[in-house]
DNA sequence: GCCCCATTGACAACAGATTGTCAATATGAC
DNA sequence: GTCATATTGACAATCTGTTGTCAATGGGGC
């Protein structure tokens, strides 16, 4: 019986950690036409909806503040972003996007629809959507247990 | 259409990252007491059942040669396995276990099992299988689709 | 108003993975 | 058998992420 239970634990890592490197294949392939990285790419795509803090963002993906900090220096480096002043938070500067920054964001949008409409024809919209809620739920399960 | 296709990518590869980072803390965890990490443990995992090469386990684990063999260098280098001969390869040697690596693996086993009883406790058995059926279907798209 | 505590940014050390290159070793076509 | 090609290990550079520590900031209890 557990050995049944540590075959599921094990299968599940070992696909995520597959997962993870195919996805971040397939962003690197994206991104690098535009002379983005997969994790500038991801950086910027928090903040295209509104500005938010080097720590937001780090939640928001569940990675750590540090990571999304060097990153967002990079991007802010190269002209991507830029930092606002926080009314909120005097030290949390808010990561917004450059005019620069969301030109290279839309420059990507093409291909990234391109991909995305192969992934769905070659899956099917609802079993990736139901993958996705899967996947979803695991996550949500995982936090609950740490 | 091209929109929503494009979230369902976005957020298909977000989850995959987040899952990562999810399952790399619970074997980070699990395998820290034992002295591994868990980049050690997953490779010493991939060689319980038989030795393998190192490009062998990058294949089968899906990450490069290079990673699985500065983690290989090390484990033997740790005493946890050591390299055998491989009549089929010369230059491909194969990564074995050593009877400390295998009791390494066996002391790590009943904190596995308890984890993994408590997440398949928490999603229930069918449901985390449905799940992991779901991950792999995907994985095999993508891989079909590079 | 003040102090304790959590959050945040900065900096550093380190782990894990990738790419690229080169030489050594199979493998297969001929 | 020979030669072109693919696989493999070794080495190096780089990217992304982690943890840990410290000081600055903000918020809540008192």
């Amino acid at each position: 019986m557990s050995r049944q239970q540590q075959e599921l634990l094990s299968s599940a890592a070992l696909i995520a950690f597959r997962l993870n490197g195919q996805f971040l294949a397939v962003a690197e392939q994206l991104a690098r036409p535009a002379g983005l990285t997969a994790a500038w790419w991801q950086v910027l795509g928090a903040v295209v909806g509104a500005p938010l803090s080097v720590s937001d963002i780090g939640r928001s993906m569940g990675i750590s503040r540090q990571a999304v900090q060097r990153t967002a220096d990079l991007l802010v480096d190269k002209g991507f972003a830029e930092y606002h002043e926080n009314p909120a938070h005097r030290r949390a500067k808010l990561v917004a996007l450059t005019d620069a920054g969301r030109a290279t964001i839309a420059a990507i949008s093409p291909q990234h629809a391109h991909e995305a409409a192969r992934l769905v024809t070659a899956m099917g919209a609802t079993e990736l959507a139901n993958a996705i809620a899967a996947m979803t739920k695991l996550s949500e399960v995982l936090d609950a247990l740490a």
